[in-house]
DNA sequence: TGTACATCAGTGAACGCGCGTTCACTGATGTAC
DNA sequence: TGTACATCAGTGAACGCGCGTTCACTGATGTAC
C-alpha cells in the first residue's frame, strides 16, 4: 500500500470528509466527537490534526463538500418541469426523511449551522447559493438572477418541512406533511417559473 | 423567604424551565450543560435531580412549555386576515431572526428535536399540534380539521425560512429571504383560507 | 411564647467518561549513494 | 542492486476540561409540645 505520498494523504483527507458528512448529518455537530469521526474513517484521533486545524475546520469543509454533492445530484436530474417535480418528490419522500445520514445537509443541520462561527456560515452560504443558482437556471433560464431569492426560499421551506416530518412522533401525520409540502413547493415553483 | 413549601419548589421548577427555554434555544440541546442550565436559574448543578429525573426530561418539559408559550402569544393577536398577516410578518422579521433565545423553539431546535428520543418528540408533536389547531381555527373556522395539515406545513416552511436566514452569512440576502418567506406563507395561507 | 426536633430544597464535591487538542513515538515509504 | 538515512502519515497516551449524574451534608423552615 502506498502510504507516504501526497495523493495518499489527500485521499485520506477526502475519506474523512465523506464519512464525517454521514456522521454529522446523523448525530449532529455537537453530537459527533473527533474520535468518532476519525474512527468512521478507520483512523485514530491523533491523526486528525495532520489533516485539519480544528474540528470547526472539518465542519466547515464537510458542510461545503455536502452541499457540492447535493448540487451534483440535482444537476443529474432531467431538465424542465418534470425534473423539478422529480426533485421535489424525492426530497420530500419518506426515504429521505428516514435516512438523514444520506440526505440533505441543510435538513440535518440548519439550526446548528446558524449557531456556528462565520467560517462555517460563510461556507454554508457559498455552497447553498451554488445549488440555488443551478436550480434557478433550471427553473427560469431567461432570468435566473431574479429567481434566486424565490428558489432559495422554496428550498428553505422544503428543509423545514423535512425537519418537521422527522420530528413528529406520529408517522401518519409526518407522511401527510411531506405530501402537503410537495404541493406547496410545486405551487410556489410554478409561480416562479411563470413570472 | 419561604424556602420549604410545595409552592416554593414548584416556582423553582418553573423558573428552571423558563430559563432553560432561553438557554436551549440560544445554544442548542447538546450545547447546553446541566450546570449552565441550573446556573441560569440561580442554582447549582446538584439541585437539578430534585426537580427532574434526567436532562432529557427537562428538555421534553421545556419544549412543551415553549410551544405552550408560543401558542399563547399567537392567540393574543387579533382575529381575521389582518391578524394572520401580522403573525407571519412578526415571525419572519429580522428581530425574531436575531434573537433566537426569545423566539420560536421550532426554528431554534427542530433538527435537534428530530434526533431526540420518543419522549421529547412526542412532547413536541403534541405541543405543535396545539398551536396549529388554534391557528387553523383562526384561518378556517368552518373546517379547521382539513386546514390542520396545510397550516402545519406552512408553519414548517416558516421555520425553515427563519433557520436559513439565521445561517446565511450575507445579511442582505438573509433579509431578502425573510421578505420572500412572508410572501410565500401568505400566498399559501390565503389559498387555505379560500378553499 | 419558647424550645427541640423533623423536614427537605439546595450545596458542593466527587464519580466515570468523553470532549478537543497535543505530542513523543513508530514504522512503512521514498531517496541518495 | 543494496544499504543507510530522511521523511512523514498515523498511533496511542496524555493534557485540562466539562459532561450527566450521585450523594453526604447544610441550614432555613415548619411542626409539636
Amino acid at each position: 500500500m502506498v502510504r507516504y505520498s501526497k495523493e495518499h494523504k489527500q485521499a485520506t483527507r477526502q475519506r474523512i470528509i465523506e464519512t464525517a458528512g454521514r456522521r454529522l448529518k446523523k448525530d449532529g455537530i455537537d453530537g459527533s466527537g473527533v474520535a468518532t469521526l476519525m474512527a468512521d474513517a478507520g483512523l485514530t484521533n491523533g491523526a486528525f490534526y495532520a489533516h485539519f486545524a480544528s474540528k470547526e475546520e472539518l465542519v466547515a469543509t464537510t458542510v461545503a463538500d455536502q452541499l457540492r454533492e447535493q448540487r451534483e445530484n440535482l444537476s443529474a436530474v432531467a431538465p424542465g418541469r418534470a425534473g423539478v417535480e422529480q426533485i421535489v418528490r424525492q426530497y420530500l419522500s419518506p426515504e429521505h426523511r428516514d435516512n438523514p445520514g444520506e440526505g440533505c445537509p441543510s435538513a440535518a443541520l440548519l439550526d446548528e449551522i446558524g449557531r456556528c462561527t462565520d467560517v462555517t456560515r460563510q461556507a454554508y452560504t457559498a455552497g447553498v447559493l451554488d445549488i440555488i443558482d443551478d436550480f434557478a437556471a433550471r427553473l427560469a433560464p431567461h432570468d435566473p438572477q431574479s429567481a434566486r431569492v424565490k428558489t432559495l426560499t422554496v428550498y428553505a421551506g422544503m428543509v423545514g418541512t423535512l425537519q418537521l416530518s422527522r420530528a413528529l412522533a406520529d408517522r401518519q401525520l409526518a407522511d401527510a406533511v411531506l405530501e402537503q409540502g410537495i404541493h406547496n413547493a410545486l405551487t410556489l415553483l410554478d409561480a416562479t417559473q411563470q413570472s
